[in-house]
DNA sequence: CAAATAACATACAGGCTGTATGTATGCAAC
DNA sequence: GTTGCATACATACAGCCTGTATGTTATTTG
């Protein structure tokens, strides 16, 4: 398919720089605050560039929502160590989810706005498919051998998820980063505790 | 205060169609894709009504979120028995609220819409002001004798209420209420565990 | 009963979204 | 090399929506 390419570099870089303009933009005023004039100019392009790549507003918010959502997962597949014991697998994993989360708007974008525009079922299939995966992987490694049925682990991790999630947003917000940290920790070892 | 109320009972009533309506709307449709004049038209008055009675439309989506949110925690505290050990009514508490949240609705209302809409500090504030609130003096009293410093079970209150919203959303979007509602008991019970 | 004010109703201005239509440029075949 | 077509935009337009400004009615109070 798509033999024939027609200028593609300059497509390209139209639709990264309306990526980046974008990003900015939800990221300081929010998705609704945002008007597609304000993103075509920063990206110094014009409305018509934009609706020629993105079929709408919400397309191209979600367009930068599964950027921000690949990099996040990228971040932590980084920073694990293959070899290591599970429960410190995990736990490393945690920290690594913490640490790319506290990048800039990324949880405006991946925690607040993105579950309401795009809806939570669609920001929970995109997390399922990066960064869940690490964690729910880890909690059936560390919880092997499984003394628990396959349901009950997963909603163990939607959870966990969520409680990281939470974590995120009140370091973000000027929460003690410190205190989240460590009840984080805490909250992954009483739970893989071989009870 | 306000002695002089001209036809106070009428414009009750009107208030009570529109935050009716809106809900109503805000829950089928979602706050972005809701417009005013479905909103009157719902409550059968005009648009004059509603700027009359409220700052504009974000204004009357507060009003029905500090509305619902009353709700659920009128709900819970109805279902709290008073003399119950602290451990017990932690749990009492958590499974009334998982039921409260089960309310139609509620769960995009204040977890999906509410939080973009608002603001997730403004809600964060709701919470803590009624449904939380209950949860961490549940965990206070039942980590009792405090072990741990107050930023770090602020923290741990936090991140659990993040894990009960989740929960109520996976149920409301058809996950396993079973699994969800076993781990979440699991999670209390393993954090209010005497080490 | 007169004045003031609440409780609306109506009209309007500006902005935004999505679509429809127009234009230029590269690639490809003949 | 030019004819044809598709990509990659640019421009113009219609409709809707929000918030405000202004007008009207009906109480309540002095």
């Amino acid at each position: 398919m798509q033999q024939r390419r027609p200028n593609p570099e300059r497509a390209e870089a139209t639709r990264s720089a309306l990526l980046a303009a974008a990003r900015t933009l939800f990221v300081e005023k929010g998705y609704a605050d945002t008007s597609t004039p304000e993103i075509v100019a920063a990206a110094k392009v014009t409305r018509g560039a934009l609706y020629h790549h993105y079929a709408d507003k919400a397309d191209l918010f979600r367009a930068v929502i599964e950027r921000e959502a690949k990099a996040v997962a990228d971040e932590i597949e980084a920073s694990a160590s293959p070899d290591a014991p599970p429960g410190e697998a995990l736990l490393r994993g945690s920290l690594a989810y913490l640490e790319a989360m506290s990048v800039p708007g990324r949880t405006r974008l991946l925690l607040v706005d993105g579950p309401a525009v795009l809806g939570p079922g669609a920001l929970a299939a995109l997390d399922e498919a990066h960064a869940a995966r690490t964690l729910r992987e880890g909690l059936e490694a560390a919880l092997r051998p499984p003394r628990q049925e396959g349901a009950f682990i997963e909603a163990l991790t939607a959870l966990l998820s969520a409680a990281f999630d939470r974590a995120a947003l009140a370091i973000e917000a000027g929460g003690d980063r410190a205190a989240y940290t460590a009840a984080m920790i805490g909250l992954v070892e009483r739970v893989t505790a071989s009870r």
